[in-house]
DNA sequence: CATAAAATAGGGTCCACTACCCATAGGCTC
DNA sequence: GAGCCTATGGGTAGTGGACCCTATTTTATG
């Protein structure tokens, strides 16, 4: 008999432990692959073409549901189930629209995710008791929707020149002595700038320090002294 | 043999059962009992009087340090290991001062856990790889660990007038903005703008935001979503 | 190979911030 | 009252960065 094959997507790598453990329990499933961001998650899939993706709603760089938004556009047979800890009716519409079968809420317990995995690959649509309720009314009520939900999360995302420049940027050095630093002109250290503006959405340092705290980019423990 | 009695706290069910998998790899502890909030993780210490305890960090109702307080001080025999995603090192002092004797990052391999698990069970301190390099140096440094390092002398204090100021101004405002929220002059924001960073002998808002983290004025990890 | 994306570099304009002067009004202590 | 600090304003100048372009080279990708 053929397994199921699986891929794993959370950003920590002790909770996808779990779910792998709880997930083997079901001998028709396989793990094949996991991924750490959203990103990851998307290529990981890609490569490997799984018939069945868990996917933790957030994680850096690129959130579950816009992954998950990418692997349907391009892979519309993978059936994804997004873990979350909201039971929050935006969210879940946002991860429905977004192509996933599945709503599983982290305060459940193993079985539903077993379940859930059942239903989605014999095609059904599963969700979980305490959203289920929330949904199904609104969903027979609007068959569409288009909450764009405030995202801010960057629509583009940063190269790795972008990264470096972001780190010096935020540790307070002026364009002048980053491009002193990188052997770069001040002008092309400028653009760098704007460019990285213009994707984050940020128009000031503080923005950019702000996006480079809450993403990793920098730490603001080494300040602290 | 008698085994190790553990008991494992964290609001998300389905990770509790990755924990729980992970540590019942470790023949020689034993779950006991399980919380999923700070209140009841010292309730349920109380009562079953575990040697081991995991603590998430992050818990509705109590947080896990709070709990962490609460059980060492009752039982001080409890070794308690926090499990937080945070790496920053306020958390880690304050994981440590409450008493913890482990501190392991989300993001780390089960294995870790169970490695923690054994030190801390052999009455030694483990410190995620990630977060010791922290804090080592730091320790060395203090002779007593309740200080938050936090005298990194500025040459002269601010005002309350000037430290309310530098919230804005690190908030991310333009000056036009505090002016009009404060029903101040633009000009005088620019002056206590200019007396601040001259207090400080910062020139820029890096570096007023620098200060500001480090002196807790203002707190970084309501920026990160 | 063709194409796109990224990295590099530059021109020019405009504005917010910065530095360094200054003054006045009100409060406090000695 | 004298002296000092704080909060409040003003002037003037310089600078860095934001934002508007164009353009070349390199690299990745189909």
């Amino acid at each position: 008999m053929e397994r199921y094959k699986v891929v794993i997507c959370d950003d920590h790598a002790i909770y996808r432990e779990g779910l792998k453990t709880v997930l083997t329990q079901d001998p028709a499933l396989e793990i094949i692959g996991e991924a750490s961001n959203g990103y990851e998650a998307v290529e990981t899939v890609r490569r490997l073409q799984p018939d069945l993706v868990t996917m933790d709603i957030a994680m850096p760089e690129l959130s579950g549901i816009e992954a998950t938004k990418q692997i349907t556009a391009e892979l519309p047979q993978t059936r994804i189930i997004i873990l979350s800890v909201h039971s929050r009716k935006t969210f879940i519409l946002e991860a429905l629209k977004a192509g996933a079968r599945g709503y599983v809420l982290k305060d459940s317990a193993g079985e539903k995710l077993l379940d859930a995995a059942g239903s989605v690959l014999r095609g059904e649509c599963y969700l979980d008791s305490p959203v289920a309720g929330h949904i199904v009314d609104e969903y027979v009520k609007l068959p569409e929707l288009s909450t764009p939900a405030k995202e801010q999360q960057p629509q583009e995302r940063l190269t790795d020149r972008e990264r470096q420049l972001l780190r010096l940027i935020v540790e307070g050095l002026p364009n002048r002595e980053i491009a002193d630093k990188l052997c770069l002109s001040q002008k092309t250290v400028e653009n760098h700038r704007a460019n990285i503006m213009r994707k984050l959405g940020r128009h000031d340092v503080i923005g950019l320090v702000k996006y480079a705290i809450a993403t990793g980019i920098v730490d603001p423990d080494s300040w602290s002294r």
